[in-house]
Order: C-alpha cells, then sequence, then structure tokens
DNA sequence: CTGATTCTTGAGCGATCGTTCAAGTTCTGA
DNA sequence: TCAGAACTTGAACGATCGCTCAAGAATCAG
C-alpha cells in the first residue's frame, strides 16, 4: 500500500459530471476540467485514461443517479400511475440544482456524430434502460389492477419517454419555466387519466 | 463586372445544412466543410465570413424550409387539425432524405453552451417563430369551427412543439423506425380527436 | 488583345486540442 | 526511520482547430 488519492473519486465524477451535462461533450475541454476537477492533466489521466472513459463514467453514474431518483418518486406514491405523474411533475418544476434541464442522455445522443460508435451505444442502452423502467413500472399497474389489462406498457413507456424527452428538451429554452409546469402538468394529467374506476 | 463565382451560394448552403445538420455545430471541422463544399477555406470565408456565420445561415435556411414544408402540409389537409397531424406523421415517418431525423433547432439548443449567447439566441427566436406558425394553425381551427372557442391556441401549440421535440429525438435512436411511427400515429390521433362534431 | 476585377488556392499562422511522461511529493508498511 | 509505492505536477508533444493572405487563375469590359 501507499499514498492515498487526494480527491474523492466521487466526488470528482460528480463535478464532472455536472460540466459535462451543463457544456456537452464536446463544448468541455481538457482545461474546462482541469479548473472544474482542481486537477492536473497526469491526475485526470491517471485516475480515469481519457476525456472519453471520463465522460463515459459520468453518463453512467447520471443513468444511475436518475433512476433512483425515479424510483424513489414512484414508490412514494399513492399509485404506480400517481407515481410516474409526479415523476413527470419533478421533471417540470424549475429545479436550481441540475446545471442543465435537458435530459443528459438526449444531449449526449444529439451531440454523438455516427463517427463515434462507443459513445452512441451507450447512451442508447442506457436508454433502453430507462425506457424498460418505465415499462416495467406500468407493468407494475397493470398487475395492481390500476391500468387496462389491454394496454401495452412497452409501448406505454416509449411514448412517455418521448414526451419526457421533449419536455425536458423545451425546457433548455431561456424563457420556458411557466410552460414547463404547465406542459407537464399536461402529462402528469393525462398518465392519471389512465387510471381504471 | 468580372469573374462570377464557381459555386452557386444556395447549393452550397444546402450542402453545410446536411453536414451541419447531422454531425452538428462543434464536431463538424473546417476541413469537413471543405470536403462537403468542395471549396477551400478562403473561398469559404469570402462568401461566407466564418463557420459560425455560415452556421448561422444554415440554421435559417433550415427554419425557412421547415416553415415552408409545414404550411404546404397543413394546407393540403381537409382541415387544419387533421393538417397538423398529416405534420406530425410526415415527420414520424421513415424518410430516407433527411440526414439526421433530430431536429436541428433542438440538436443546436442542446449543444450550444450559455457562453455561445449569439447562435442560441438566434434558435430560440426560430423555435418560437415555429411555435408562433403553430398557435396560429390552431387560431385559424378556431375561426373555422374545428377547435374548442376555449381552447388555448397558444399553450397548444407549445405541447404541439414539445411532443415533436421528444418524437424526434426518440427517433434519433438508431432502433427506433416503428416506434417513432407509432407514436408519430398517436400524437396526430390526439390532435384529430380535438375535432368538434 | 489588355487591364481591371473577382474568385480560388493552399501554405501556414497562432491557438488550442487531448495526451504523455519524467520528476517531484506524499504517504504507507515494515 | 526509510525504501518504495502511489499520486501529483506541469512542461511539452504532435495534431488539429478556425482562420488569414499573398499569389495565381478566371472572367469580365473595352
Amino acid at each position: 500500500m501507499a499514498r492515498q488519492a487526494r480527491h474523492d473519486r466521487q466526488e470528482v465524477l460528480g463535478r464532472a459530471l455536472d460540466l459535462f451535462w451543463s457544456k456537452g461533450y464536446h463544448a468541455t475541454s481538457l482545461k474546462d476540467l482541469e479548473q472544474t476537477l482542481d486537477m492536473r492533466p497526469g491526475s485526470i489521466y491517471a485516475a480515469f485514461g481519457s476525456k472519453e472513459a471520463l465522460f463515459s463514467e459520468t453518463l453512467k453514474l447520471y443513468a444511475e443517479t436518475s433512476h433512483a431518483q425515479f424510483r424513489e418518486v414512484v414508490e412514494a406514491g399513492p399509485s404506480r400511475l400517481s407515481g410516474l405523474a409526479n415523476h413527470v411533475r419533478r421533471l417540470g418544476c424549475a429545479d436550481g440544482h441540475a446545471p442543465s434541464r435537458a435530459c443528459m442522455l438526449v444531449k449526449t445522443l444529439l451531440e454523438t456524430p455516427d463517427d463515434d460508435p462507443t459513445l452512441r451505444a451507450q447512451t442508447e442502452e442506457l436508454m433502453r434502460g430507462m425506457e424498460a423502467m418505465f415499462a416495467r413500472v406500468f407493468r407494475e399497474a397493470q398487475d395492481r389492477g390500476e391500468l387496462d389489462a389491454a394496454a401495452d406498457p412497452q409501448h406505454l413507456a416509449s411514448r412517455l419517454q418521448a414526451e419526457i424527452f421533449g419536455l425536458r428538451a423545451y425546457a433548455q429554452r431561456t424563457d420556458s419555466r411557466e410552460k414547463v409546469a404547465r406542459l407537464a402538468e399536461d402529462i402528469a394529467r393525462d398518465l392519471e387519466a389512465r387510471a381504471l374506476a
């Protein structure tokens, strides 16, 4: 054993996440990272290997965090459908904490050209994971008798994901605060309107 | 008078549009442009001034083209609401022509950091223009008695725009062809379902 | 033809990109 | 206490970035 790292890896990853999320992958330079992480190039490369590898790790962290928050909100809801609705409402309300309102996965998917297959594949994989999560909750709603058994959970999931993509992309506009809250409420009500009796 | 330019400006702009649309602003290099436009740096700068100015012109062209296509589809429809629905259907069906399915305005909005206010402002302005166009068509639908006079055209417009943003962002996923068509059909039917009697 | 004007070329600018690595620093285990 | 492992530093690398400009090529009017 020898000297331990001066920086906490998780905390560094968190700061890298904020930076990448707000600026995007291409627009974030090593200089930016050096400043934000308070680390010099050598340390960054020793710890993470490359800019792309670091970005990849932050993307994974982002998905895990989103997953956990989603699961928490859904399980706190009085029902599965209203849990989903509350998740959408939470995305819609102005959250001063998040560095960017648009989903990081969408930002990455849209800025990843076809000639960067690694990042793109990872992004799509994480998106599929999110969608599968939605589908699972819809299925749970069916099992609990909240939702029509004839409904297609997979389709509802892709529809919800597309709506969330749109909501959050729209939220990136500087003047959209109130509008986004209304849009989120619309989506949430449509979800709750699917509840049986 | 003297020598005339070897390249047709509109045709060059069109090719630049395709390139920027598919790769994004940051990921497109001058080398890429030289190759795609078949022009050397000197000519590009003489004709357009800078990479950003060229991009800005392509963005404007994109918005104008989209505007024209939208207007055409809407006016060809049997009614305003079904015109809007057909517009959504057109965006949803696999159109081999477009180099990238996601809306170029959304791509630009998401990849434009806060420290590039010029491009961002232009993008948001063009988005507002699109939304205003939607609102106008909803208002026309009201005037024609197709749509409940109590509805809020502006809100419906922002909702439609958000849904289109989401649909097209989703379409960027490589495996989404059929799903996107179904999602578009969902949105289109919801629009038509607003038609009075 | 000639001269004037405009467009095109491409070498090359300074800056910045992501990355490497030898040297220095700090901490651990014995 | 000290050898050595682990981490940090920062100068510097080659590549590429967006961009410039002097020189050449092409097209006009007369």
